[in-house]
DNA sequence: TTGTACGCGTTATCAA
DNA sequence: TTGATAACGCGTACAA
């Protein structure tokens, strides 16, 4: 059994509320006390209970972390980015997979752990904006692309403008049959959604037709089967703009394998600057969001939420952070 | 204020130890009664608090996984499928990274969090089998290769064997000027030792001469340095064997990009099996650890310790995982 | 089968 | 500046 409170107070010869004092950094007490408790703490090897912690200030420095797989780079880094950002403020990061179920993400939010953590960062995959709850008790924030004027707080990139200067780089480059890889007919499927409409718009002020083809998910293996549906098909594309850097290096695998040139033939762009896109071969153009920014954001947002008093209520807001293009061998190189 | 044991009680109009009863599944409950608790329950949206269970009980369902850093594919992919192993025990898995300092992971061990969690998940980078504390608190698994005959429970793949059968598929092309990537000076280092024996015991069976170069951490820079130094110096490698994935695909890069053929001039193997050897190019031969499985077992051996009874106690145990030889194309593709 | 009462380790209120 | 004591919500002897 782990000392106490109690334990320590008998070891000094004082009463448990002083070594809470001391624990707490409360200011008034006298330094002998302070060093004697001090001392007996060192020497039982005392350990706040974070349980009976909890109990009593309803708070458990827990924040947990929602995103649809670990396994995906982007979200891996993102996530590895907030463990980070938290730890500045001593808080600890759960980190749940929804893996894109929208039962799973409902049940998440629906608060199934509600008195464990005190704040939800959510990157949801399957849920759109309207299936949150209007009002609900630990604060959430909302990561990604999603309905803007959601309920919750929300920090993103305008993937819609991303993904246009993608697609305008791609003409840019003086190409004309311009593939997109990764729509998803699903409503729900916001991101994609966004940034299809980036991508028409782009095509739209240059008057080329939009080359449009579905990915089941945005994994290496959609993009590669994606690729070689479009390679099979009547419009082949002179260039290819992917809803994300797994889709573009699954194309690519694709286009290798089957002799095409990149970018000589065919140029990739992904979207989300993974670690991967800067060792591939070819390396990988891509949309880089500021991720670290996104993440600390995130964290501070809930931060405020969580700060009793001041802004604490207040309307949703919504933050929207930068992003750039990230020109590299895949659109600009010799192959 | 959320509703606790004693509002559903006073709604469905017994005891709350009637509540608690139906709650954690009781048997000697009459039907009409857990009826009329289940709808109070259901009426009131009542959650049992976890951190007045946690008190009581001293269990509080949370097992942590510590990590060297959630960006490497490997551990991402790793922390996934742990995640989905505790699930099925409805555990919370709470993921921390050490970034690989031994200051962070040996605070880990000596349980700041004590009271918090159930269990740990330890893939430890910098510390090495002796500075474990002899017997901990809290359960530990160990992942990876470590020193045998440490103090806790361990799971890992036989990594020197692996090395070696990954050496031995290099000779076996023919290769004769085999180059080892990842090789590093720190004997804490146990990863890189292990399979740097592995390389070593391959070479002599085959009275081939080692060639081995070192690598400041395991990325994909790291790799594509380590070649460049390999290229520029008076021994070039006919064929590499890397100490993970993430060196090779870095290593690729350097190929390729100074117009080397991969196989044709100098072929390349990695290690883990990482989602990304899929799918670049060329795809990338490997040594792939039955993940899935390491994970189940590491689950099921924290398991095992937190059964109160039987095989609580006893002996750490030392359980080794199979593996399999991947041949892709960098070492028996075209190029 | 159900109810009462206590204690888990903290923090917070109020006196001293 | 410090001490006694009441919650916090739950599980569990023990009693009914």
């Amino acid at each position: 059994m782990p000392p106490g409170l109690k334990d320590v107070a008998a070891r000094a010869g004082v009463s448990i509320k002083t070594v809470s004092n001391v624990v707490n950094g409360y200011v008034h007490v006298a330094p002998a006390t302070r060093a004697r408790v001090q001392a007996a703490i060192d020497a039982l090897g005392y350990v706040p209970n974070m349980a009976a912690r909890q109990l009593r200030s309803g708070r458990s420095g827990v924040i947990a972390l929602a995103v649809p797989e670990l396994q995906s780079p982007y979200f891996a880094e993102m996530a590895g980015l907030i463990v980070q950002a938290a730890e500045r403020r001593s808080w600890t990061v759960l980190i749940d997979q929804t893996d894109g179920h929208a039962e799973r993400e409902r049940n998440l939010v629906a608060g199934l752990r509600r008195h464990a953590i005190d704040g939800l960062i959510f990157s949801p995959l399957a849920l759109a904006g309207d299936d949150l709850p209007k009002r609900t008790e630990t604060p959430i924030v909302l990561l990604g692309e999603r309905v803007w004027h959601g309920p919750a707080d929300h920090v993103a990139i305008d993937s819609t403008a991303a993904a246009a200067e993608a697609t305008r780089h791609l003409i840019g480059l003086g190409r004309r049959r311009i593939a997109a890889i990764g729509v998803q007919e699903d409503p729900s499927a916001v991101t994609a959604h966004q940034r299809l409409a980036g991508y028409r718009l782009a095509l739209a002020e240059a008057a080329l037709p939009p080359i449009e083809a579905p990915a089941a998910s945005f994994h290496r293996a959609d993009g590669a089967a994606a690729m070689a549906r479009l390679l099979d098909g009547d419009s082949r594309p002179d260039a290819v703009f992917c809803f994300n850097d797994l889709l573009a290096l699954g194309a690519i695998r694709t286009l290798l394998s089957r002799g095409c040139r990149v970018p000589g033939d065919v140029a990739v762009i992904g979207f989300d600057d993974i670690e991967d896109g800067r060792f591939s071969t070819p390396t990988l153009s891509t949309i880089a969001p500021d991720a670290p920014r996104i993440a600390q954001l995130a964290v501070d947002l809930l931060g405020e939420r969580l700060g009793d008093g001041s802004a604490a209520a207040g309307p949703p807001r919504e933050l929207r952070v930068d992003h750039r293009l990230v020109i590299r061998e895949s659109t600009a190189g010799q192959g």
